[in-house]
DNA sequence: CGCAATTCCATATCATGATATATATCTCGA
DNA sequence: TCGAGATATATATCATGATATGGAATTGCG
C-alpha cells in the first residue's frame, strides 16, 4: 500500500496511523516470539518483566507501571493465572488489594526472556527506528512503510538466526 | 503517569505505547469535533475526506487508500449509512462491488469540515508534532508525556476559539 | 464509634484495529 | 458453454485499548 491519501490527510489521521503502526509492530513481535517457542503474547511481557524486576505488585501499581487502564491489568493477569504464569492473593494487611507474583514457572520464563528475547527484541525496534529521519510525520510514515514491507520481521529474523 | 517502566523496557513495548498515544489522539480530536458539534466521529473523517475528494468509490478501493482491512471499511460505511451522511450502490458493471458515495448531507457535512474542521485539527498535530525533537523513541515518549497532559486539547482550544 | 466518602478491583460494554471464512459474482480456459 | 479459480464484499470472531459502574474494604471525620 502506498500512504498517499492518509498523507495528504496531513496529520488528521495520525491518531489511527499511531494506532495500526503499533498493532503492526505487536503482530510481528508476536510472530517472532512464536516462533522462537515463547508461550505467552507480546503484550504480556512487560507485565511480566515488572512483576520479574519488582517483585509482587497490586493490580493499580500495575496498571500506573504499564500505562494501561486498570481492567486491562485485570484482563492480563486474569490469562496469565489461567496459563500458569502468575498467581496472586489478597493483600494481609488490605484485602482490597490483589498483590500478583510471577510463579516459578513465569519466573522461569522471565529470567530467560530477561536474557534473550526481550534484549534482541529491544535491539531490533531500536534498530528500526534508527533507520527513520525527519521529523515525526516523515518518521512516522517511514516506519509504516517498513512494516509493510516486512522490515521489522526481516530484522528480527536476522537478529534470531545471526546474531 | 510518569512513563520510567515502558522506556525501561526500552523499545519492546513501542507496539503498545504507539497503540495507546493513537488513541489518546482520536480521543482528543473526538472531543473537539463533539464540542464543535461535529455529528460524526473523528474516524470517519477520512473515510468521508476520500469520497469528498475523489467521488464514488469502491469498499476495496477506500480499504486501500484509508490503509484499513476491508471489514472495517464496510463497518464504517455501514454506520455513516445509518447516519444518512453515504449512500451506496451495486455497480452496473460488476455487481460484487458495492460503490460508495456521500448523500446530500455527507457532501455539506464534507465541504464544511474542508474548509475549517480538518485543516483546524491538521494544525493542531502539526504543532503537536512540531514540539517534539531528538530520535524516534524520544518523540514518542514526548507524544505521550504531551497527551497525557493534556496538551493536544490545549492546543485544539486555542486554535477552536482564537485562531 | 458509626457512617460517608474514598479506594481497589472486577465486571460489563464500547471502539476499532485485525484475521478467517462464507457468499456472490465474474473471468477465463478447455 | 461450463466449471474452476479469482475477486469483492459481508459476516463472525478475536485482541486490546478505553470508560462506566458496582461491590467490598478501608479511612476519616463528626
Amino acid at each position: 500500500m502506498t500512504y498517499d491519501f492518509l498523507q495528504s490527510m496531513g496529520a488528521i489521521a495520525l491518531g489511527s496511523r499511531l494506532k495500526r503502526a503499533g498493532l503492526a509492530m505487536q503482530a510481528a513481535s508476536q510472530q517472532w516470539l512464536d516462533a522462537q517457542g515463547c508461550p505467552v503474547p507480546s503484550t504480556h511481557m512487560p507485565l511480566l518483566a515488572a512483576l520479574y524486576q519488582r517483585g509482587p505488585l497490586a493490580v493499580g501499581v500495575l496498571a500506573e507501571m504499564l500505562g494501561i487502564a486498570q481492567p486491562g491489568v485485570t484482563r492480563m493477569t486474569a490469562q496469565l493465572e489461567a496459563g500458569g504464569w502468575v498467581m496472586s492473593a489478597n493483600d494481609g494487611e488490605d484485602r482490597r488489594v490483589r498483590r500478583v507474583q510471577l510463579t516459578p514457572a513465569g519466573q522461569t520464563l522471565a529470567e530467560d526472556a530477561s536474557t534473550t528475547l526481550w534484549p534482541q527484541l529491544g535491539r531490533v525496534v531500536e534498530s528500526l527506528c534508527a533507520e527513520l529521519d525527519g521529523g515525526f510525520l516523515d518518521q512516522v510514515t517511514g516506519l509504516e512503510a517498513r512494516l509493510e514491507a516486512g522490515r521489522m520481521a526481516e530484522l528480527l529474523k536476522t537478529e534470531g538466526t545471526g546474531s
